[in-house]
DNA sequence: CCGCCGCTGTCAAGAATTTTCCAAAACGAT
DNA sequence: ATCGTTTTGGAAAATTCTTGACAGCGGCGG
């Protein structure tokens, strides 16, 4: 009686079961399967009711399953349901059924965009985009250790809507490089998600010494660097996994990219075109022709 | 039809109430939070024991937190978790009041989280993973000009779980090396998205013949890459904006990722904490110790 | 048409869980 | 060091949940 290691999917097992059920314990099967895996969170009577059924029955039916009762086919189903939220960290393959594996991951980035809408102001947001749309002014952006990528990107894009853009790689000559051209009014942005580094916060003090407009990007819990920054926007970046998601910070950008590229919309157009046509005269890497078979 | 909300989400509230909270109080929180949201499913019972304080604690907690008991709560987040888990992932306007400027961005790219979804079967998300998780193999990322800091963000992050990652920054000779140097069975993963790059299809090209596993990560309208590669993941890209978002490519990576990390989970501890320690000892960038108000 | 059989819901007893209450412990301040 | 306040966990009380027993209902075969 005791299963030993039923691996199967308890969601399968059901439907599996379906034609040996009569008529009442196949409602409750439809209802806990067309509602899957609500029922894993409620009790018994509040899952009868919804299903319109007696609870002996639900019991009755969970009992068909190879469980013990309603408490022991409880425990299993929340030992799926956690593996799924938990998520991609205990799936094996073979669990093709049911939920995708990006289900839950992709949840949580969604709450995480979310929560970054509450936690940046429409006012900080749209004067970020204001100070990198300004084409007086300079930009130099900055990135982390794990926000490298990040940094790079807004920094490519934004060289494709404008003039004066400087990324810089997390090198102390290059620092040093970009303090000594740093102007009153330029722009300099900062990413800085935990672990906070000790790098941004500096240069973000001497950037905003030499009087730069420094946004930061960070995590809710804000680097160090915010005290010296005149913007700061701080993005949701948990996920239930080893470490956190940047996707919202990804969003971030590219909301701030629309915008800027918004307001300058006239003079981009001039710029893109000439942007292809560079590209076109570069196609020198024809790719070498390595085709035939090498 | 969503049900408007009347508070926002429990994580976020306990994160709040953080501060104001006792010592045992914010021990009992700093679990829930830390294993979210598993802390729905159990008793108060065993949360308490997991947490190492009485059953009594939680209970003041959660009332602290605006709930009528660990019932009520409970019932509140149940309800979160079935929106998570059943619910297709949809951003709540209203919270954030007056139309914030990165709303309408934001809906965007959950669509396109979503759609990508449905356009990556499960099984060839999982095969990837399987692939990159396998340490028998080495890995070649390549991105392309729009891609580049999608590709050096996975190259990073897999760096920190395995070993044998290479990114291929877009220069011919890099290429030459790389294809040199790859074995039958090696993973190549390449990005691509429109306008796609000649480049990335004649590295999938000559990397398949040299019985690499080709993982192609492009757009809803596939790079033509996608013939010469074993794995496709497609993601949608499309945004009211002057051109794509590449936040569900980040998600679909960051998935990947988290995915990997489960497989090697054993090994990746010992990676990390000799990471950690490398880090620790090359704090050589101690800052220049510019502090004290220049 | 009748009786048997199995399904189903009601009910109540037993188990588990949540909550309240209280005393002890920890903390802070004088 | 001592007192008053706050915090904490143990244990009992109240509530809720689960399950087994039982009886009604309906279908099916005779």
């Amino acid at each position: 009686m005791p299963q030993l290691k039923d691996q199967k999917p308890i969601e399968e097992r059901m439907r599996a079961a379906m034609p040996g059920l009569t008529r009442a314990e196949r409602q409750a099967a439809a209802h806990i399967l067309s509602h899957f895996p609500m029922s894993a969170l409620g009790s018994i009577t509040v899952l009868a009711k919804a299903a319109d059924v007696s609870s002996p029955t639900v019991v009755r039916l969970v009992q068909k399953l190879g469980f013990r009762g309603y408490s022991d086919y409880q425990k299993a189903l929340r030992a799926e349901v956690s593996d799924l939220l938990t998520a991609p960290l205990t799936l094996d393959e073979g669990r093709t059924g049911a939920s995708h594996p990006l289900q839950g991951f992709a949840a949580q980035v969604v709450n995480n965009i979310n929560a970054t809408l509450t936690q940046i102001p429409a006012e900080e947001f749209l004067a970020a985009a204001a100070l990198l749309a300004d084409t007086q002014r300079r930009i130099t952006v900055m990135g982390g250790r794990l926000t490298h990528a990040h940094g790079d990107y807004l920094a490519t894009l934004l060289r494709v809507i404008r003039a004066d853009v400087t990324y810089l790689a997390d090198v102390l000559t290059d620092w040093q490089q970009a303090l000594l051209d740093l102007r009153e009014g330029d722009v300099v942005v900062i990413f800085d998600i935990r672990r906070y580094e000790s790098n941004a916060v500096h240069f973000a003090e001497l950037a905003a010494e030499q009087g730069a407009e420094v946004i930061l990007i960070t995590d809710r819990w804000l680097s160090p660097a915010a005290a010296h920054a005149q913007h700061v926007l701080a993005c949701a970046v948990e996920v239930p996994a080893a470490w956190d998601s940047t996707a919202s910070i990804l969003v971030v950008v590219e909301a701030l990219l629309a915008q800027v590229q918004g307001r300058l919309a006239d003079q981009v157009q001039a710029r893109l075109n000439r942007l292809e046509d560079l590209f076109a005269r570069t196609k020198v890497f024809r790719a070498p022709k390595m085709t035939s078979k090498n």
